[in-house]
RNA sequence: GGAGGAAUACCCAAGUCCGGCUGAAGGGAUCAGUCUUGAAAACUGACAGGGCGUUUGUAGCGUCGCGGGGGUUCGAAUCCCUCUUCCUCCGCCA
C-alpha cells in the first residue's frame, strides 16, 4: 500500500511514475481530495468527543456527589446527531480510500526500464553454454512419459488437467531439488528453514497484495472460513511477522520457505497446456528477507546471487534480466527475473523472479522495527525471491542433460540426494 | 465432534458479579541514579504503546486504545452480540 501522504504530498509524480506500468491512476486526485474531506471531518468528529468526553466525566462527579444531573443529561443529547452523520459520512470516505489504495500497485523503482511488457526486459547477463545435441532433443513430456517418471493421464485421471504425478526417480528429482535448495540457502547463504501452513487467510493475501485484485487467481477452500490454498510462499511467510514490531537488531531477517504453491493460472487459459511448466500445483523453494530501508536493495542484489547459485550448482544455462515497468508485479518496486535455458522452447524461461517491494507489503501488512528502544517505528522492507521453482527446475535438468539414449544425466551435486547419476 | 475455562501494558497479575476521578492496583524485568574501588544487594526515580488528526515540530493538545469487530449508555476493561486464539476433560484420528 502507498502512503497516502505521499500521495498527497507528491500527487503528480507518484501518477507519472505509476503511469509507466500502463494504465491511467489520475484516480489518485479523487483519492487526496476525498483524504482532504476526510481530515476535515476528523477535526471536527473530534471536536464533539472531546466536549462530550469532558461532559460525561461531569455527569460521573455530580451524581457522586447525590446532585441532580437531569439537565445537563438533556444539554449531552445534542451532541449526538452531527456526531452520527459525520461518522457515517467519515466511515464511506476511509473505505473508498482505503480500498484505492488497495488497488493501486506499487510506485516501479525510478531505476527500472520503462516498458510495456517482457519484451521490453533489460538483459543483465547471461551465464552458461546452451548444450549443442548432436541429436534430436525431446522435451521434457516426451522425456518424462518415454522415461515413466511423469505421467499426466493418470493426474487427470486423479485431479484434471494441469496436474501431474510425479513417480520413482521423477518424484526422487523433484524431492532431492528441494533438499539440495534448502540445504544450500540454509547451510551455506545463511537462511532459516521455514515450513509454513500451505492455507492462508484473506488478512494474508490483502498483505501480500495477492487481494482484492487477484482474488480469481487463488484456490479459495470451501468451508465457513475464508480460506486459501497458498499461491506463494511469500504469502505465508512475509505474514508470519504481520501486525508486529521488530527489534532492529535482528534484522536483516532471511527464511528459505518450501511450499507447494496452488494457482487458477485463470488468465493463461491456453498457455503452456503441455508438460508441467504451468501447472495448478508446483513446489517452490522461496527466499524472504526483512530488511532495514537502507539495506534492501544491498540484500535483493545478495538474493539474486543466491538463486543463481543454485542454477551454477546445477550447471544449467541461464540469463538474469531486470523486469520493465510493463511487467512488474503488483507489489513491486524492482524485481529480477531468472531464466533458465530450456531446448523444447528455443528460449529462456522464467524459473526464478527475485524482488524487492520495499515497504509496500510492510505497509499492508503493519510490519514494523524499531532502530533502538525508544526509536519511532518504521516500515520493515520485504523482499522475496525464487530459490527456485522446483518444477521448472526438473523440466530444465530434463532437457539440457538429456542424452542420444534418452537417459538423463544427474548434475554432481544432486547424485547424493539422488543416489543414481543417471535416469534411465 | 461434545463439555467447560481463559484472553488486561515487555512478563506475571488485580479489577469484570454491583458501568462513572481506573487513560488501569501490585509484583517482576528493563533503564537512570544513590551507595561502592568495581559489581551485587538495598534504596530512589522512570516505565503504554501504537494509529490518526492538528502543528515548522521526535514539543504540546485532541482522539482511539484492556484479544478483533459491532452494539447498549451521557459514560464500558466492566453489560449485550459476534468472531478469533489458547487451555482442560471426553470422543475421533496421522
Amino acid at each position: 500500500m502507498l502512503d497516502i501522504k505521499l500521495i498527497r504530498e507528491n500527487t503528480e509524480q507518484v501518477i507519472e511514475l505509476l503511469n509507466r506500468r500502463g494504465g491511467d491512476f489520475s484516480y489518485l486526485i479523487d483519492l487526496v481530495e476525498k483524504d482532504q474531506r476526510r481530515r476535515e471531518l476528523i477535526i471536527e468528529i473530534e471536536k464533539t468527543k472531546a466536549q462530550k468526553n469532558e461532559t460525561s466525566k461531569k455527569i460521573g462527579l455530580l451524581k457522586r456527589e447525590g446532585k441532580d444531573v437531569s439537565e445537563i443529561l438533556l444539554q449531552v443529547e445534542t451532541f449526538g446527531e452531527s456526531l452520527l452523520d459525520n461518522e457515517k459520512e467519515l466511515k464511506e470516505l476511509e473505505e473508498f480510500i482505503y480500498s484505492g489504495l488497495l488497488n493501486t500497485p506499487n510506485i516501479p523503482n525510478e531505476s527500472i526500464p520503462v516498458g510495456k511488457n517482457e519484451e521490453d526486459n533489460l538483459l543483465l547477463k547471461t551465464v552458461g553454454i546452451i548444450p549443442a545435441f548432436d541429436f534430436e532433443p525431446l522435451a521434457h513430456w516426451d522425456l518424462g512419459t518415454k522415461l515413466d517418471i511423469l505421467d499426466f493421464e493418470r493426474a487427470s485421471k486423479i485431479t484434471g488437467s494441469r496436474f501431474t504425478v510425479y513417480k520413482g526417480l521423477g518424484a526422487r528429482l523433484e524431492r532431492s531439488l528441494i533438499n539440495f535448495m534448502t540445504d544450500l540457502h540454509a547451510h551455506e547463504h545463511g537462511y532459516t528453514e521455514i515450513i509454513p501452513p500451505f492455507i492462508v487467510n484473506r488478512d494474508s493475501m490483502l498483505a501480500t497484495g495477492q487481494f482484492p485484485k487477484f482474488e480469481e487467481d487463488a484456490f479459495r477452500v470451501v468451508d465457513e472460513r475464508e480460506l486459501f490454498l497458498n499461491p506463494t510462499a511469500e504469502v505465508p511467510t512475509i505474514n508470519m511477522h504481520r501486525n508486529e514490531i521488530l527489534s532492529g537488531d535482528i534484522l536483516p531477517i532471511k527464511y528459505t520457505a518450501f511450499t507447494t504453491a496452488f494457482r487458477q493460472e485463470a488468465g493463461s487459459a491456453g498457455r503452456d497446456t503441455r508438460g508441467i511448466i504451468r501447472q495448478h500445483q508446483f513446489n517452490k523453494v522461496e527466499l524472504i528477507k526483512f530488511t532495514k530501508p537502507e539495506e534492501s536493495y544491498f540484500e535483493l542484489d545478495e538474493m539474486l546471487k543466491n538463486s543463481e547459485r543454485v542454477l551454477q550448482l546445477l550447471g544449467l544455462p541461464y540469463r538474469v534480466v531486470t523486469l520493465c515497468t510493463g511487467d512488474l508485479g503488483f507489489s513491486m518496486r524492482k524485481t529480477y527475473d531468472i531464466e533458465v535455458w530450456l531446448p523444447s522452447y528455443n528460449t529462456y524461461r522464467e524459473i526464478g523472479s527475485i524482488s524487492n517491494a520495499e515497504d509496500y507489503q510492510a505497509r499492508r501488512g503493519n510490519i514494523k522495527f524499531k532502530r533502538t528502544k525508544d526509536a519511532k517505528p518504521e516500515y520493515v522492507h520485504t523482499l522475496n525471491g525464487s530459490g527456485l521453482a522446483v518444477g521448472r527446475t526438473v523440466v530444465a535438468i530434463l532437457e539440457n542433460f538429456q542424452q542420444k539414449d534418452g537417459t538423463i544425466k544427474i548434475p554432481d551435486v544432486l547424485i547424493p540426494y539422488m543416489r543414481t547419476d543417471i535416469i534411465k
